[in-house]
Formats: C-alpha cells, structure tokens, sequence
DNA sequence: CCACTACGATACCGTATCGTAGCGAAACGT
DNA sequence: ACGTTTCGCTACGATACGGTATCGTAGTGG
C-alpha cells in the first residue's frame, strides 16, 4: 500500500545546507543591507531560482537561516555555581567575541524589532540560550548555594547582560578576567545579603506602533 | 572691512531641525530598511533637493540624525550612592522603555557594525551616556561606601548590562522593582566581600572582515 | 534504462531608491 | 525695494533588488 522507504532526494538537503550556510554567513558579514537574495546567490553558487523554490520569499529564507542558530546549549557541571557560571559565561565571552551568531546578532535585534515573526524566533532562540544559565542557577540554589527564596528570572541578565553591554554596546569582547569578576561581584551579591523576591516580570505592552 | 553680523538665515536651522527631527522619527518608527529619504521627505514635509543641499548624502543624514541622541546625561545625586544608582538607572529603564534612542538603538547597533563612523559616534554617545554612571560609583567609592581600590570599568556593563539586555535580548521593559533588586544585587556584590582589581580592558582586535 | 525531479542559466519585468537637473517661488538681509 | 539665498516641485537617470518565466541539463530512484 504505502511506499515506506519515500527516500527524499538528497539533492534537497544539499542545496538547503549550502544554501542557509551561505545566507548566515552573508547576514554576519554584510548586515542587513547586504542580505540579498543576489548575494546569497553569489556565495553560495547556487542559481536564484533554485532558492526560490525552496523558500518562497526573502524574509523565508532569513527566518529560515536565523532558526539556524537555535542550538540548544548544554550546561556544564562542574560542581560548583560558580565553576559552572565561569565555564558558561567563558564560552558566552567567546562566542561573542566571534562566531557567526554574534556577528549576526545586531542584524537579527534590528530585524526584530520591526518583523513579528523574526521578534518571536529570537525570543525563542533566547531562551534557548538562557536556559542552561537558570538551570545552573537553580541547581546552586537547591545545592544550598544559594538562598532558596531566591528568584532567578532576574539571572540571566545580571550574569549574561554585562557580557552583550560590552559587546553591542562597547564593541569589545570580554577578557576571562571580566567574566571571572562579573561572577564574583554577581554571585556574592546573590548569595550575600538582600532577599531576593520580586514580583514576576511585568506585562510588557510596548514596542508596538 | 569685514561683516561682523553675518546673521545665518533661519531657513537653514529651521530645515535642518525639521528634517533631522523626521528623520530620528522615521528610524525609530520603521527601522534601517524603511529609512530612506524619500520616508523623510514625506515625514517632514521638506522637499528632497533641499535634504541633499543640507546633507550630501543618506549616510550624511544617517550620521547627523543620530547625533541627535548625543545629549549628555546629567548624574543625580540623592546622597546616597544606592540612592544615585536607583535614579540614574530608574531613568534609563523608563528611556528604554519608550524614548526614540531606546527605538532607533537596534538600528543604530546595526548600522555601526558594518560602518566605521557611525561605530565611532555610537561609541562617543554611549560614553557620554555611561559617563554619570561612573561618576556616581566614583563619588560612592570616595564617600567611602565602596571599597577604595575597586575598579570601575566594570560599572556600567554591571549595573546598566541587565537593562539593555532586557530591552534588546528579551524585548521587555525593566520595572521599577526589577531595578532595585539590580542595583541591590550588584552594589552587595560589589561593596562586599571580593576585591574587584583588574587588568585594564584588553585591545579589541576583532569585528573587522 | 527511464521517468521524474531538482537544478542551472539567462533573460526579463516591475518597482524602489539614491541622487541630480532645471526652473520658478518665496523668504531673508540690508 | 532689491539682490541673494534658500526652498519646492516635477521630472529624470541610473542602479539594484525582488521575484518570475522559460528552457535545457543533470542527478535520482526504481
């Protein structure tokens, strides 16, 4: 009845990986002016009409090579908060300092700011990121680390913010040095004095024209 | 011999802060892709040849609407550094929140990541943003209400890093509350435990293809 | 070997946008 | 009042880009 083994052509896979590969790197290399359609034809040697056929619009394709930078990141374990803070935000200082995504990042922030569905991709792509940074806070905190009424929704900022501040912000990267003192500074005021409790985040009703 | 009372026609202010002031609207409002002159031209009702007789060109007028934002900020002083910090940064939460700057930000960190003068000029306005924050940490380390040989280069990826991740990264505002805990966190930290000494911030040698 | 599918090349259309030309009208300083 | 400067307007030219049509080619599965 069915026909079970329905191989897809791999001549489909090759073109999309070639192709997405060539459209991040353009979006890192030229923003988003340079994002054309052209120029992704360019790089990645592969005719326009075949990157239609494969995604219908230009906005496709771009949503299409964003979702390529939503790998989950893995948390690291390496006994302590605050070995597994250094080792995250370690690896965070470098790939900010140059991988395609942080070079990508200022495009996809502006791109968001002004398309709905690029706005909900990186929100989810965020989250992605951000999670093994509360899952490392919250395994610190039930380890006693930390106070157990603490709330984490404010963690990803106060450890990660520093590090995207001098990257979009300042331009530069993050020596581990810096990591290692914003660890610290963060960490002791976290396990330190002041209870931690606030109210859930806030409904958001702006960026909407 | 000479006129001394060259009186500069009122017409070439008039136009310039017109078009300037549509211009900063129209990039906050649309973004990089919807910024073009014939968007400013309709928004500020100046004709397209009188634009390109002030400014030679887009990027000109690109340049001079973001030097728009460069206004200095003026640091608070309440007194208290807790109470310096909960003013000056409650201020940039609200500016974050709905300012035109906090608007055009994503399109202007665009923009200067793939053109040299506009990075240049980000970067002075962002120091002259970042300017009263470090006074007010200074004014505190001097008060004596932080330790004396703590470095504040640091400052402001530590303390303002979170409000510009929230608004960049997560798309959301920073309550009053969420601003608190913020400086709470950052200043425990900071005032207690660790000695914060670094090396200076390392040479960028990186964001150039 | 064959039908089928995906791909490549080229040409093309329509439009958006930057930037300019030319001329007349209006506002300014004196 | 008058010369000068600035502005508005319309119309362009040039280019770049998004997207399509057509036809021929090459790889794929069976």
């Amino acid at each position: 009845m069915q026909t079970p083994t329905q191989e897809p052509d791999p001549r489909l896979a090759r073109t999309r990986s070639v192709v997405l590969d060539a459209a991040t790197e353009v979006l890192a290399q030229q923003g988003t002016e340079g994002f054309t359609v052209d120029a992704v034809v360019a790089r990645s040697g592969v005719a326009k009409t075949t990157i239609y056929r494969h995604w219908s619009t230009k906005d496709e394709l771009l949503l299409a090579a964003m979702a390529c930078f939503a790998h989950p990141e893995t948390a690291p374990d390496t006994g302590t908060l605050r070995g597994d803070l250094l080792a995250l935000l370690g690896g965070l200082a470098n790939a900010l300092a140059d991988e395609q995504w942080s070079r990508s990042l200022p495009a996809m922030l502006e791109r968001a700011e002004h398309h709905p569905d690029l706005a909900a991709q990186h929100l989810a792509i965020v989250k992605l990121k951000t999670a093994p940074l509360i899952a490392i806070v919250e395994r610190g905190r039930d380890r006693g680390e930390l106070r157990a009424d603490i709330n984490v929704d404010l963690a990803p900022a106060l450890f990660a913010g520093p590090l995207f501040f001098h990257r979009l912000m300042m331009r530069q990267s993050t020596s581990a040095a810096q990591v290692e003192a914003i660890v610290d500074v963060v960490l002791a005021g976290l396990a330190g004095l002041i209870p931690v409790s606030l109210p859930a985040s806030p409904i958001d009703t702006r960026l909407e024209d």
